[in-house]
DNA sequence: TATGAATGAGGGTTCATTCAT
DNA sequence: AATGAATGAACCCTCATTCAT
């Protein structure tokens, strides 16, 4: 029961947010959603909060799986991140109704430190699996040597900005074509190695 | 008396709003915050939404009189942007209790088109100016030849998404070091030169 | 639930209506009155305004019970309406407490058509009742021929207007017989029969 | 000053009340159809109930001066008082706009001993009038012998009653008519002749 | 497990009234 | 005499949450 109605809240709650924000969304909204009652829902949530905490924690998990298939491909790891951020792309893309909850959550992020800790927590994650991986084509020559960890950092920023921008308008912007080949020439120069200006 | 209070109520109502988000914050707080009654906030403003839509308008002009300034300057391209890039590094530094206001409207954005049509017109204006310089760096011969406004969008979505990874760690990351050095090769090897990968 | 709520908040209504008017009642008193919470109200109707369109409906429905009863009686029908004239002062008095409710529909009625057109249905089937029995007594040469129409609209008006005059000042005026001697000379002398004066 | 302001301001008051009610109009309602500024009101009278209590004084006075003169005309009295009905018919005709406001004059003293001592008075002096008149008439012979009181509230009552069913169905009502013909026919068969019956 | 019914707490908005100018 | 500006006091309505069934 719990293992079935639980996502199945989430997923209405989610529609709901996404829909209205989460300020704006009442409990019977979600209820409804679901095909449940208001008081159902308590049986699975303590609260409305809880229950965004608990999309929180789902909602960062997107593209990890993917993030982990990176490793084990055969293929160089260029091409690997190249198409990865194809996927990425279009995970975007299909997912765009819940964009508003992302940057919700990053408003939240903000205002709260346990928000926070949650949403840094997933970036600290996706920035070191990005980072290991571009260490390891460094060392394998694949890739000129730099900062690893600063290209992650400028490579996840890229498609955390880009994001913004397609979700104002997508119809004016290649979200893929843009991300491919900004990756692409970032790969290949990595800023780490630039002199800094003064 | 309008030309003092509502920037007066503008500026209460950002704090409330940073600190709290648009929903939590009660017309009572910024009433507080502004040193006025509840009731003389309704003089200025027809309702809460109202002032979010004021704050909305002057939110996304930061920065605009520096990008303004870029064009006058007498040095070279690559060391302006550079130079500006420094700038917003530290006014986002500065203004870093008002970031929440920012991720919340582009939630409002993701959502409304109302909000999306007044925050894309920012974006627009910003990626039209940056693509117009970069333009004539281009034509001096300042730049390599490539496209500009694709370089704009990169650009600006850099920073966007660095604002991002900083808010939710200021200590973790030099927002002004990582923001430079990847400008800078930006600006060296330009992303649309690139062959795009299939 | 709702069959056993709404008569309740009904009369808590009309009971806090009666006694303040239908702009200074409050929620508050209604839900005090009917012993629910406040919130509790608006589970059932969805506002004061709500209410008092039901109230409406409801109120102007007194008494047509006994106007249908006029048809079956065996009595002859100046008697049959006298004794009804009687009855209909007796129920005034028994609901004085109520009267300012009627009244306040009156000058909603004069304000706005949609109030206008309940209250004139209500009169409209009550004209019509008493017509009909006042056109059938006169084809049974019961009563005088004439324009039965209009003697009903005589009639009405009259208890009407009595009505007014007695709330004024109850001790001052005998209702009843006063109603009833007027009822018997307007049938016996139906004013249409009269020549119109110039 | 006050004697030009006040009849201004009341005036405008009424219109606003016709309109929307004593509740709903606001003072600043009041103050726009004035041509004046809210607290200048306040410099005339001391509230809005205070406006509204200047309205009961005078709105309650219509038609008395035309009551007086029915004392001093040389014809019948019959004729002078079926003359009357029908000038007090086209009076109301054309102040139909403002009659809401006596209604809710009705729900007011229904409610309010204070309001009610004011209409009462009114309605006193209107019913003693009338019935000296008609005493008069008795006396010379020129109507039937009967109650002149019972008789002059029997005429007010219908002329209120009538009021209010034509309001609330103006073109299917002949004002003019019905009353007359109702009045002659009461003047020639008064009431209180007639047998009470039992 | 599920929910219909109920409510306490609260928030946006309104408005009669005041007062300094 | 007149008013622009300000506000305290309400009031309607909402909604997350609880609980008896």
């Amino acid at each position: 029961m719990r293992a079935e109605r639980i996502p199945q809240i989430i997923a209405a709650a989610m529609t709901v947010f996404a829909w209205g924000g989460f300020a704006q969304a009442r409990m019977e909204d979600i209820a409804q959603e679901a095909g449940l009652s208001k008081a159902t829902l308590y049986l699975y949530f303590a609260s409305k909060e809880a229950i965004i905490a608990a999309i929180l924690q789902s909602y960062f998990e997107r593209g990890f799986d993917e993030l982990a298939a990176l490793d084990t491909s055969a293929q160089p790891v260029t091409q690997r991140l190249i198409s990865w951020t194809r996927r990425r792309a279009q995970e975007l893309q299909d997912n765009a109704a819940f964009l508003s909850i992302g940057f919700e959550f990053h408003a939240l992020a903000a205002r709260h430190a346990s928000t926070r800790e949650v949403v840094q927590g997933y970036y600290v994650r996706y920035r070191s699996a990005l980072a290991a991986l571009l260490a390891q084509a460094m060392e394998w020559g694949e890739l000129e040597n730099a900062n690893a960890d600063e290209l992650a950092v400028v490579l996840i920023s890229l498609l955390e900005g880009l994001t913004v921008l397609w979700m104002l308008n997508p119809a004016g912007l290649d979200l893929s074509g843009v991300a491919e080949r900004a990756v692409h020439t970032l790969l290949n120069h990595p800023p780490a190695n630039s002199q800094p200006v003064e």
